[in-house]
DNA sequence: CGTTGCGCCTGTTAGC
DNA sequence: TGCTAACAGGCGCAAC
């Protein structure tokens, strides 16, 4: 499940291998890969080179030397590989970008939640993105003022913490781990918890993330790896995500997972008290 | 307007 | 053993 540091492992390793390269040609394989907000069919970027490889959160996208930029988002299951030209193709292949120098970029998307899109890119971040936030390591990214918005919300903190609206780049994974860091149950209400615990609660996320990125980011299984085809590290260094009935590292109690707002949580139910 | 729930997908696994 | 149901869950939109 690529969230913020998977994702950002997959840009840098995108800018390594494709960044000055033109793109030759499109393929779209399946329907889906195409974002319906799409302003134009993705074969339109056929020509452009790739000036930069950009982030926000979870979305990325190529800056060309167009004034409209190549945006994508991983989804669930979504993978960027480059390959040679010829290469047999992977099964969910959903997109191909024949770049110069006999390489392929390559779209692969089992769950096809992921997507393409052509998006205008003349502000500060393509039109499709614009409604997302900054994410916690973005120059733009006002900390107080987060810390105020998380303030004002009338919901739990694992809701808002997955809304892309408020920070961008926390996902499942990253919200169950960053909540277990600053001992904040996932259910306590936002605007019950101090400025302080919210301000813990940013910096647990800053941390772990940073931590994931070293890692080269979270691999449960062939869903999630990089542009490479290798698998990030950080699955060993989970201390509540999919350990259900495992000890706590702090106080051996059994991390507790449940279900609310249609997803799952993983808590420890003595350090992170409602 | 803010919050909540649903639908979109497919491969794996748990349970009967 | 073989089938069905549950599960994984980011995002956009509809509904309340």
């Amino acid at each position: 499940m690529p969230e913020l540091p998977e994702v950002e492992t997959v840009r840098r390793g995108l800018a390594r291998w494709s960044l000055n390269s033109t793109i030759n040609a499109v393929q779209v394989l399946h329907h889906r890969a195409t974002n319906p907000r799409s302003v134009a069919p993705l074969d339109v970027v056929a020509g452009a080179s790739i000036a930069e490889i950009s982030r926000r959160g979870k979305f990325l996208w190529f800056d060309l030397d167009r004034p409209y930029a190549l945006v994508a988002h991983l989804g669930m299951s979504g993978q960027f590989r480059i390959q040679p030209v010829g290469a047999p193709d992977e099964k969910h292949l959903r997109a191909r970008l024949l770049l110069d120098g006999h390489q392929e970029l390559r779209f692969i998307d089992q769950r096809t939640f992921g997507w393409l899109a052509v998006s205008a890119n003349e502000g500060p971040v393509p039109q499709l993105v614009s409604a997302i936030a900054p994410d916690i390591f973005d120059p733009l990214f006002d900390r107080s003022a987060v810390i105020n918005k998380y303030r004002k919300k009338e919901t739990e903190i694992k809701r808002a913490l997955l809304d892309q609206n408020l920070m961008s780049g926390v996902g499942n994974i990253y919200a169950d781990e960053s909540l277990w860091r600053a001992k904040i149950h996932p259910q306590s209400r936002c605007d019950e918890l101090s400025p302080r615990k919210i301000e813990n609660l940013l910096a647990a996320a800053e941390i772990v993330m940073s931590k994931a990125l070293v890692e080269g980011g979270t691999s449960f299984d062939s869903l999630y790896i990089n542009v490479n085809g290798e698998s990030g590290y950080f699955a060993h260094s989970l201390e509540a995500y999919g350990r259900e009935n495992e000890p706590c590292s702090r106080c051996a109690t059994h991390i507790r997972r449940i279900v609310f707002g249609g997803r799952s949580s993983h808590f420890c139910p003595k350090c992170q008290r409602l």
